[in-house]
DNA sequence: GGGGAGAGATGCCGC
DNA sequence: GCGGCATTTCTCCCC
């Protein structure tokens, strides 16, 4: 296979919305909301049927570079190299590898109708919170939840023991400084709004750095450690008993 | 080839460190950080040379589901399926990936030593600014830049015309709320720091959301509209009109 | 390794 | 479309 062959395979996949997948020796350039370039090397791209494209180092979690659905593509022989161009002008984006070797590719129409589920996430956490406030504390009473206020988006938002205005901020992993500040936020907006002068914020996370616990009681704040919930997870510890994870 | 077959070739290709490339009919379960299920559908999945694992519906941005690098990965029949199990125990993350049928695979020794090169970034912004403080306004000395201070990270950091120490947080995008809480903080903290009244605090982005320039306003903070600088912006430039972009 | 912050962040939902 | 915010965020840098 030369070069040239790949042009006419990419064009013929392209056309039938197939899923192409090719490792290369490539450089690549980017320009659009930043600009980018990278020296010879071997990468894997993967284009998709809705026209995005993702180019892989061997190594690493994340793309090195993308290009978001309904960019068009075009593949033609630039002197002895490959050129891959993708361009996506309501974007004003613009994509170049320049490819002098193929290692594998491959394309195939693929069909996925299926809606991923996922459980333990923030939301998840709230509503917990919601339907189990004495996690927070005795006598605590949420009267919503994920809600969007004009004070801005609450997690969990109800009165303590005493009838004191309560808003609780929600974080799956460990709080932080700006965790701090938008909880902040939203109590001093509570506090203009309503024009009282005693809003409790209590900041709801499995743990919380050092610099974000003082500046919470330097606010007067709270912190109360409590974990997301994993709805899946006694499936998964008995999967892994079973099979010797 | 009969789904055992690529049991085999994945020990082998794993055992040599070779990038993997899959397409395939699969279900899919994770259980870490959070909990997932996916019902089956075609995917692709990549299995890097650091055993990384990343699994691409066909469409969308994103992989649905991923492990990080250096988690190990077995592959062993399951009745008439393909069971491809990926897990991390430091991170105390599993990813059980169950194959019915495979459309492609391919597998690749891969190497790539470059480093991708960006500009037009946030901190290529603060630079511009600490070197052309007029950008900012007349008589704005700078005396540091993306310094680590006690203070927290600050941007660009100097003083007026009037000697009054001021505090430039830099956005490359559109700037928020929580940009203009993170500036409050600098300054609050400058304050406190110093035994002073008056810091300044100038949010420096190409725009701002009505509710951050409030919010800003509110603060006596100032909005100074500024754009990242894009140091490639020409050769690409060029280059597009040179071949019809 | 923890903490802090940017990212070509992405993606979701609500107005 | 903008806006606000979570993300299995990821990545980098610095202490």
């Amino acid at each position: 296979m030369q070069l040239s062959d790949y042009a006419t395979l990419l064009a013929d996949a392209l056309t039938r919305n197939e899923t192409i997948v090719l490792a290369c020796t490539c450089s690549i350039r980017y320009s659009g909301r930043a600009e980018s370039h990278l020296g010879r090397g071997d990468r894997v791209i993967v284009i998709k049927s809705d026209k995005a494209i993702l180019v892989h180092q061997p190594t690493g979690n994340a793309p090195i570079n993308y290009m978001k659905p309904d960019t068009s593509h075009t593949a033609v022989m630039d002197g002895s190299k490959l050129l891959l161009r993708s361009k996506n002008l309501p974007l004003k984006e613009f994509l170049d590898i320049t490819i002098e070797r193929v290692h594998f590719y491959n394309s195939h129409k693929l069909e996925d109708g299926q809606t991923i589920v996922v459980a333990g996430t923030e939301e998840d956490m709230s509503n917990m919170l919601y339907d189990n406030p004495e996690m927070i504390e005795e006598g605590f009473k949420p009267v919503s939840r994920e809600e969007q206020t004009k004070y801005g988006f609450i997690d969990v938002f109800g009165t303590d023991k005493e009838g004191t205005l309560t808003i609780v901020e929600c974080k799956r992993y460990c709080a932080d400084l700006s965790a701090v500040t938008q909880l902040r936020r939203y109590v001093e907006k509570m506090m203009v709004s309503k024009g009282i002068t005693k809003v409790r914020g209590i900041l709801a996370a499995p743990k919380i750095t050092e610099n974000a616990r003082k500046m919470l009681e330097d606010w007067g704040f709270e912190f109360k450690s409590v974990k997301p919930p994993k709805y899946l997870e006694e499936f998964d510890k008995k999967q892994s008993t079973l099979d010797g994870f």
